[in-house]
DNA sequence: ACACGCGACTTGCATTATGCAAGTGTCACA
DNA sequence: TGTGACACTTGCATAATGCAAGTCGCGTGT
């Protein structure tokens, strides 16, 4: 079903699965309280909803996420990090920190949600 | 010539740089003390010419890394991170450990090179 | 002078992933 | 029973990857 490692190295390994342009934004989405799929297309980078369906998919086969029945919208589904997703925050926090540091015009959305 | 940014956000800006499956590996091999194209087609993951060709001249573009002529093979250029790629290497480690910590037969290859 | 080999790409083409628009199935509520 | 929002699927056009083979410049040996 799944590919064979193309190395042992750590960071070959997780970039397989954090290793795109999407799936981190998804991951940064739940770490700022969203949980809803449509909460995920709102957000302004504009992910395709073939995209975030099939990342959602991954991040729960790999562990980093789990659906479950949202207590707030009665019968709808939501998603949330599992507590190896969250191990995932100091990678987003580097990240973050090197994009303020390094790119012109980016700063953290006091996002208007 | 190049695209509008997705958002302001440093993540997503951040992402638009590196985030794909090889350009952290090569700024990886590059930290190991790398630096000839043909050492960077040598490592484990088997990045393809092509591909290599790209992320250098994007990374040299992103004022990342810097073609310099080899000091070693006389009239030979090598690659280097720049001042300003040397940055990146807190996102790394915290890559390398993430994937040390959470993914089973990960390890720090001490490559026979 | 000239063939040779090597390193560093470039090119062609098949496969896969992404982006976009439109369609489908489910469910709560009217 | 109807309606609409929501959460996906599906189709298809475009872009990115992967792989193999070809090109080009340079240094060496003869």
């Amino acid at each position: 079903m799944s590919d064979r490692r193309r190395s042992p190295c750590p960071i070959a390994c997780t970039l397989d699965i954090i290793g795109d342009k999407w799936t981190l934004l998804v991951i940064r989405d739940m770490v700022l309280g969203r949980s809803h799929y449509k909460e995920f297309l709102e957000s302004p980078e504009g992910i395709a909803t073939n995209i975030l369906a099939d990342r959602l998919v991954k991040l729960v086969d790999a562990g980093l996420v789990e659906k479950y029945p949202s207590t707030l919208v009665p019968g709808r589904d939501a998603y949330r990090l599992t507590k190896k997703g969250e191990t995932l925050r100091p990678i987003l926090k580097s990240i973050v920190r090197w994009g303020l540091e390094n790119l012109d015009g980016t700063s953290i959305g006091l996002s208007p949600r």
